[in-house]
DNA sequence: CTTACGGCCTGGGTGC
DNA sequence: TGCACCCAGGCCGTAA
């Protein structure tokens, strides 16, 4: 489920409440998706966080440094598809799929809840060769418009696979994706090699956007989503192209598209996104109008 | 190096 | 009501 926005909502939400806190306990159940549990309950209890930072798609609670080589310096959280990581009241019902329980030190719970375990749960040291986060791309929020076209043109792979591709950009998934193509008009099989100026600047612009209105509506909520809190986000209801299959384009009228690219289902407009990118001929007025006229 | 694909796991929706 | 099947926001390992 959760893309950059959706991280980035429940970063928001834990910065609220997890800095400043000592982890007393840890409690783990279903523990396939968790590297090293028993090294987790040994080592994190006692840990006071500093900070709670996104990188990418993963949430890194930051703890403050100790002396020892080969102590925790960080929880790294990824929440996978289905992933949902809330701070509670440890009297709180326990939902079904928790698998994590963190006992705070003012009384609340930080607990994560996966049906699917896609997610991950890992623990940072001191000494560990990087955590692993270094290798991800850039963050689309910070990059340039010139890093950004580099990186895409330099590369023979689809748009859209590029755009999920987290060692070019990190922290974009399949829902932004698809909206950032549509707002750029360009066909996600379209090869990132092919792309004129003009339709990297689009796609630029058009990711910056989506991904700001986006965080600014707390997520897109379509199934699992919720943030720290355990509120849904409203970003879906803003959705152009993304599970519009057989709507209109809110552009053209046209009819939206799903099919496979790189594996994933993309949602499109044939009309406003075509692979040959924008037709030297833009369409007619007269044909604009007809397509816009039906409901 | 690239790109494509199956698999991981569970649940929800659909159609028979 | 049951059941088979398809689909899902992500990512990793393998193969070509």
């Amino acid at each position: 489920m959760p893309e950059l926005p959706e991280v980035e909502t429940v970063v928001r939400g834990l910065c609220e409440r997890l800095p400043g806190k000592r982890i007393l306990a840890v409690r783990f159940g279903k523990t396939d998706f968790i590297d090293d549990p028993a090294g987790i309950e040994r080592d994190l209890p006692g840990s006071r966080i500093a900070a709670v930072r996104r990188h990418g798609k993963f949430i890194v609670v930051e703890l403050e440094a100790r002396e020892a080589p080969g102590s925790v310096a960080a929880l790294i959280v990824h929440l996978g598809m289905t992933g949902q990581l809330t701070v509670t009241d440890p009297h709180a019902p326990i939902a079904l799929h928790t698998h994590a329980f963190f006992a705070l030190d003012d009384g609340r719970e930080l607990r994560y809840t996966d049906s699917r375990r896609f997610g991950k749960i890992r623990l940072a040291r001191n000494d560990s060769a990087g955590s692993g986060l270094d290798a991800l791309g850039v963050d689309p929020l910070e990059t340039t418009e010139a890093e950004f076209a580099s990186r895409i043109r330099a590369r023979q792979a689809r748009i859209k696979a590029l755009l999920l591709d987290q060692h070019v950009l990190r922290g974009m998934g399949n829902i932004y994706a698809d909206e950032s193509l549509w707002r750029a008009r360009i066909h996600p099989k379209r090869l990132g090699s092919s792309l004129k100026d003009r339709e990297i600047r689009e796609l630029y612009r058009g990711v910056q956007r989506v991904l700001h209105q986006a965080i600014r509506l707390r997520g897109s909520s379509i199934s699992d989503y919720v943030d720290a809190d355990g509120e849904r986000g409203d970003f879906q209801r803003m959705h152009k192209a993304y599970g519009r299959e057989g709507k209109r384009c809110f552009r053209c009228g046209w009819l939206i598209r799903r099919i496979i690219v790189a594996g994933r289902s993309s949602h499109f407009c044939p009309h406003c996104q075509r692979m040959g990118g924008r037709s030297v001929a833009r369409p007619s007025h007269r044909k604009r109008h007809v397509q816009a006229r039906v409901r």
